[in-house]
RNA sequence: GCUGCCGUAGCUCAGUGGUAGAGCACUCCCUUGGUAAGGGAGAGGUCGACAGUUCAAUCCUGUCCGGCAGCACCA
């Protein structure tokens, strides 16, 4: 094997040529030639030029000026990113990539993926190479290898990743035989890259990118070369993976990193990083003292009294919204399991299940109950109590359901996954005609209340269909989904700030879905509300309503969730608000508190007021320093704080502290409470106030 | 569930083969101070649980429980 190459691994033959081509054609020199032998090249700024076909982009870029071609290092073919030294076989729109491009960050990234694993290969010989793709935030590389890797061991490894990058070996691309490959690699024992070679389709080349001696099996594109990549990386992690994410395959350890074009970014992304662990709902959980969890109850929450404030406020506002659409009820927590069999969820999920049974010895009643899992066979045993007429139709009924799933114990993490949470669960049973409308209703109230919890990014709306483990035809599923398209694209039309995708295979067992994805104040995007068709449950219960003509007819029956999980969502409320909520959710809207103990009467005036005018009001009257007491409220995330002397008291005003301000207004005490009560006005409540008057 | 790491006071964390310490928080005392930490004293721990090794285990070994980071899963 050619251990030092030229960049270009075509023969030496057309290489000179293609040289020569290049200069004959250069910029002011354009001759016409055989029309075969010419491709046409456009240009950014909308300059066509011709070039002997086969030409690479480096060829182009060193016509254009050698200090480009220094600093171009991939170029992009009608859009798409390529090796700067693949040859250009067709008319084609080329732009030259240098290393600011923001698509240049894949390559960085995936670059330097692949000096990670030379290095761990220096270091560590006969640990086998498996695959190390981009990912959002930088890149992975996974690694077999009997010892697991320690972060202990990443001092180690990025030296040696900088010594190959400062070696600057150009990187170089061959084609090999399919066979030729395997045996490569089996000879060196990298029997990952052999079943990675097998999983190529038969027609795609296989691609062996060199850097120096060292090759890997990739698809591409990369940079030039090592040096290329830079100094601005980092490697963050190391954890295991399952090898091509089968939980069935043996275990990986997979080094995770991040590469950037320049430090300031790796930087800024690092503190990117630590802001958002400052606001991570499990440490603000117990600061503020929202909630806990122990280890009797590992995945279930106990709320305290502040957190679960937010949670009265969180269903306050839903009860709201829903009033006058929606019926709400209350189903059982546990059922016997002929039930869940007739729903499918015994059958499909008893191993997330909680089950019980008495636990008495000489119990006479020793039937296997299931506590539920979701709120839908309980609805639709509501729906059936008592005959249902077409003129009943639209009906929803909704529920603050608290389920139970046996999650697996690697799942679970604080508030956003947990064994036991509340569903802001509704189901719309209706006919087919009703459908779509309810779909977009249910799509106004979803997008309407994400917008009243202040999240304004974009929003992403995701279809999904059919998975393989299903229950109903294919012509019910082919309905469904027909009519969720349709919805779907309605739903793209009405707002221009969301976006629709299509996750094929990922619709529940019974009907497809979709998945309100919203972005938080950090830009972390998160699932919540999904609206899911079914068109098997009702007549899976046998559920029906009697239709103008007096037939029995099977209703559809529409899932939906707005928050989904309430527990879920007041944990991405805590790290969306970083712990600072607006003050119609902040469990302590408001403390009193004094400079010295004589203005102890008058702040207990104050308290009295502000919790008549209806806020949820605190006091403060231990004998500690205003200092000290305003660090406190502060730390506690108190959105206002009414501080109140000898001056205040005798002018019936209070001295007024917002959190996240410096300073302080002096204002009478009347007027401040009114500004407070106005503002801790909840927004669909304001909403409304606005329409009426 | 899998891989790796972790579990000491309410919190954040030191520490040791001879049954433990700090800071903050807590209680009491002094201090009455005008907007992000005033001072002093005190109380608080079966060192996650259970086995094993040892004269002796919080420390070593094993099993279990719980957590963390990924992976897998998420009706």
């Amino acid at each position: 094997m050619p251990d030092s190459k030229l960049p270009d691994s075509k023969s030496p033959d057309s290489k000179s040529e293609h040289a020569k081509a290049g200069f004959q054609y250069s910029l002011s020199n354009l001759k016409p030639a055989a029309p075969v032998d010419k491709v046409t090249i456009s240009f950014p700024d909308g300059a066509k030029r011709e070039y002997p076909r086969g030409t690479t982009g480096f060829d182009i870029a060193k016509g254009i000026s050698p200090s480009l071609a220094k600093r171009t290092v991939a170029m992009a073919l009608n859009g798409d990113l390529a090796d700067l030294n693949d040859p250009i076989d067709e008319d084609a729109k080329l732009e030259l990539v240098d290393r600011d491009d923001p698509r240049a960050l894949e390559l960085i990234r995936h670059d330097c993926a692949h000096v990670l694993a030379e290095a761990v290969q220096a270091l560590w010989p006969g640990t086998q190479v498996t695959i190390g793709p981009v990912i959002e935030n930088g890149f992975y590389y996974d690694f077999f290898r009997n010892e697991p890797f320690t972060p202990e061991d990443f001092a180690a490894i990025e030296k040696k990743m900088r010594e190959i990058i400062g070696r600057d070996k150009p990187f170089t691309k061959e084609v090999w035989d399919r066979e030729k490959t395997k045996q490569v690699f089996r000879d060196k024992g990298e029997a990952f890259k052999v079943e990675l070679v097998d999983a190529i389709p038969g027609e795609e080349p296989i691609k062996i990118y060199y850097q120096g001696d060292w090759f890997d099996l990739c698809r591409g594109p990369h940079m030039t070369s090592t040096g290329k990549i830079g100094n601005a990386f980092k490697l963050m992690k190391v954890a295991g993976a399952y090898w091509r994410g089968d939980s069935n395959n043996p275990m990986l350890t997979r080094i995770y990193g991040t590469a950037f074009a320049k430090q300031e970014q790796l930087d800024a992304y690092l503190k990117q990083i630590e802001e958002a662990e400052k606001r991570d709902h499990r440490k603000l959980g117990r600061e503020l003292d929202l909630f806990h969890f122990q280890e009797e109850g590992p995945g279930v929450v106990f709320w305290h009294a502040k957190g679960w404030s937010i949670f009265q406020a969180l269903i306050a506002y839903m009860r709201r919204r829903l009033a006058g659409d929606y019926d709400e009820v209350n189903a059982p927590q546990i059922l016997d399991k002929s039930l869940w069999e007739t729903s499918g969820h015994w059958g499909w999920y008893r191993e997330n299940m909680f089950a019980a049974q008495s636990a008495g010895d000489e119990a006479e009643d020793k039937r296997w109950f299931a506590l539920k899992p979701m709120n839908c066979p309980g609805h639709v045993q509501i729906f059936k109590h008592g005959l249902k007429s077409y003129r009943d139709l639209p009906l929803r009924l909704a529920e603050f359901g608290v389920v139970h799933r046996y999650e697996a114990s690697g799942a679970m993490h604080g508030l956003m996954r947990v064994r036991g949470f509340t569903q802001d669960d509704a189901h719309v049973f209706c006919t087919e005609d009703q459908l779509a409308d309810e779909c977009l209703k249910i799509n106004d109230l979803i997008l309407s209340t994400y917008s009243d919890f202040g999240f304004e990014g974009e929003l992403t709306v995701k279809l999904s269909t059919r998975p393989d483990k299903r229950v109903g035809t294919d012509e019910m599923w082919d309905h469904a989904e027909r009519v969720m398209a349709t919805v779907l694209n309605e739903i793209k039309a009405q707002s221009n700030h969301v976006r629709t995708e299509i996750n094929p295979g990922e619709g529940a067992f019974y009907g497809p879905k979709f998945e309100y994805v919203l972005r938080d104040a950090i830009g972390r995007d998160w699932q919540c509300g999904t609206t899911q068709v079914d068109f098997n449950l009702p007549e899976r219960f046998g559920a029906f309503y009697i239709d103008a003509d007096g037939a029995k007819k099977a209703p559809v029956m529409v899932h939906r969730a707005i928050c989904g999980s309430m527990e879920r969502f007041i944990g991405i409320l805590i790290e969306h608000y970083a712990g600072s909520f607006p003050l119609w959710l902040a469990p302590t809207q408001v403390v009193v508190t004094t400079i010295t103990s004589e203005g102890d009467e008058y702040a207990k005036q104050v308290l009295a007021a502000l919790r008549r005018a209806g806020l949820r009001a605190e006091i403060d009257l231990r004998n500690e320093k205003i200092n000290y007491k305003v660090r406190e409220h502060s730390l506690q995330k108190i959105p206002a704080l009414l501080v109140v002397g000898k001056k205040e008291a005798e002018t019936h005003s209070v001295s007024v502290r917002r959190l996240g301000r410096d300073g302080q207004t002096v204002m009478p005490t009347a007027e401040a409470i009114a500004a407070l009560v106005d503002e801790a006005t909840p927004p669909d409540v304001r909403r409304r106030q606005r329409e009426a008057a």
